[in-house]
RNA sequence: GGAGAGGUGGCAGAGUGGCCGAAUGCACCGGUCUUGAAAACCGGCGUGGGGAAACUCACCGGGGGUUCGAAUCCCCCCCUCUCCGCCA
């Protein structure tokens, strides 16, 4: 959510910030609404400032006098019930508009949708195979790591079971990405995987209504998560920390689940797009100036690329354009590993993904700081990025360490704690 | 899931219908005193909304209600603690 006094001070500026964002706004209603809703509430509090002076005289008062200033502030009474309903249907569409306006845009930000999709860099070298490289779908059947039929069965299409070997990439990817952000200086969480609708709404995530990709509890306000981003932002919901604590570093290890309504059709073969996976996640809270979380932006993205790095798979940085950053984040980077097994002969998957989302964020879910110096608080700037998505990973990893005789090499980095080099080929 | 107790400012803790945005203590900030510090004393010390400003309004876990008037009474929900049950 952006601040209503900046909207109203720069309605240019926001104007083209949605174009730009292909978001439909319509800025003089937003004015117009503020309007109303300061004048309702100069009448309010001068209707209410009434009430408490009538409610003040009565028991002084004699009784004689009594009556009237009952009756007064009886007639006060109705009078600010109506005031209040009003203002509320007021902030309701107020309140609306707002949460339709994405944050701000990172001024070195491509403009425009996926196709102008800056790469920022690229490192690894894509494998060149003496052989018909298989797809992980192909891959895994064959080493006998996944069970769609199953999950299908279990769960519905998009679920799966892992097995075996997979398993075991999968808690090896987990402590890897673990052993990595502590290192780094994270704490640790294991988060729920559930999370209240206004936690939801605070990450900027719309729980409920036809566009959602949440999965939402019946009968209460709750919803599976579609990454740790949501708990780990909510886990600060409405606290006033000290500047000196920043920046705060925090990874979450949890599941995440997505509808990917209308995500069929496009790359839905095999595990690349699912309603379930594990997902490590890094998260930060900055002191509120660009300096500061644009640093702590580029040391996620670092984070990221060493571990695929690590992983020696090859990928490209993007800088996402203005089309496709979605609501909270002013500038968004991703990871595309190769995946030798998609497309005609391999392309760039996406496998992680950073975002700083300045304020926007905080503001919702009500996350500030103070300092000793200066009187008063500020929103702080909070980011967000993959450490690793167990699938997208391991698809890479798969796909690119596939060898002629159909077995998989581990990369050194996760020897230890998959316990072989190689993932034997089936006879 | 059942029974009970609770949730008040950074913390502790008073307040059971009007004089309470809230005593008091601690912490914190400024000052006096002191060579310096401590102690003592004096003063200050929440967050947010609205307003050009004066100023004003809201907030005592959250939401509703009763009342001229609610931290205080009633209802629902959330959370914490103790005990019992169940359970990985």
């Amino acid at each position: 959510m952006l601040d209503l006094q900046f909207i109203c001070d720069n309605a240019d500026l926001i104007e083209k910030n949605c174009q730009s964002r292909g978001v439909t706004c319509d800025i003089p209603r937003l004015i117009e609404l503020r309007k109303k809703r300061s004048e309702l509430i100069v009448a309010g509090d001068d209707l209410r400032r009434q009430q408490k002076e009538t409610a003040a005289k009565i028991p002084k008062a004699t009784s004689e006098e009594r009556p009237s200033l009952i009756e007064f502030g009886k007639q006060l009474k109705s009078q600010v019930a109506d005031n209040e309903s009003t203002l509320k249907e007021i902030e309701t569409d107020l309140n609306a508009e707002l949460s339709r306006l994405p944050n701000l845009t990172h001024p070195d930000a491509p403009i425009g949708g996926e196709e102008d999709a800056v790469v920022l860099r690229t490192w690894g070298k894509v494998p060149e195979f003496d052989f018909e490289p298989k797809d992980h779908v192909e891959l895994m059947s064959d080493l006998d790591m996944v069970d769609f039929e199953s999950g299908a069965k279990v769960a519905g299409s998009g679920f799966y079971f892992l097995k075996n070997e997979a398993v075991l990439l999968e808690l090896a990817m987990v402590q890897f990405a673990i052993e990595k952000v502590r290192a780094a200086g994270f704490d640790l969480y294991t988060t729920p995987d559930l999370a209240r609708q206004e936690v939801l709404e605070g990450t900027g995530y719309q729980p409920r209504g036809p566009e959602t990709q949440i999965y939402s509890i019946e009968n209460s306000d709750l919803s599976l998560i579609a990454t740790a981003e949501i708990p780990l932002g909510g886990m600060l919901k409405d606290q006033i920390l000290d500047e000196s604590s920043l920046p705060m570093r925090v990874a979450g290890l949890s599941h995440c689940f997505r509808t990917e309504a209308g995500g069929h059709g496009k790359a839905s073969k095999g595990i690349y797009r699912v309603h379930q996976f594990t997902k490590v996640e890094m998260f930060g809270f900055t002191t509120p100036d660009l300096e500061a979380s644009n640093e702590f932006h580029q040391l996620i993205v670092g984070i990221e690329e060493e571990i695929f790095q690590a992983l020696e798979i090859p990928y490209q940085v993007i800088d996402t354009p203005t089309g496709d950053l979605g609501g909270p984040a002013y500038r968004k980077f991703d990871l595309e590993a190769w995946m030798p097994g998609r497309g005609e002969s391999g392309e760039y998957g996406e496998v992680t993904s950073a975002s700083n989302c300045t304020d926007f964020q905080a503001r919702r879910l009500g996350i500030r700081c103070r300092n000793n110096e200066e009187k008063g608080t500020k929103f702080v700037h909070t980011l967000n990025g993959t450490a690793i998505a167990v699938t997208r990973a391991m698809i890479a990893l798969i796909e690119n360490h596939q060898q002629a005789d159909g077995s998989i090499r581990i990369p050194e980095a996760l020897r230890k704690w998959v316990g072989m080099d190689v993932i034997p080929a089936k006879s």
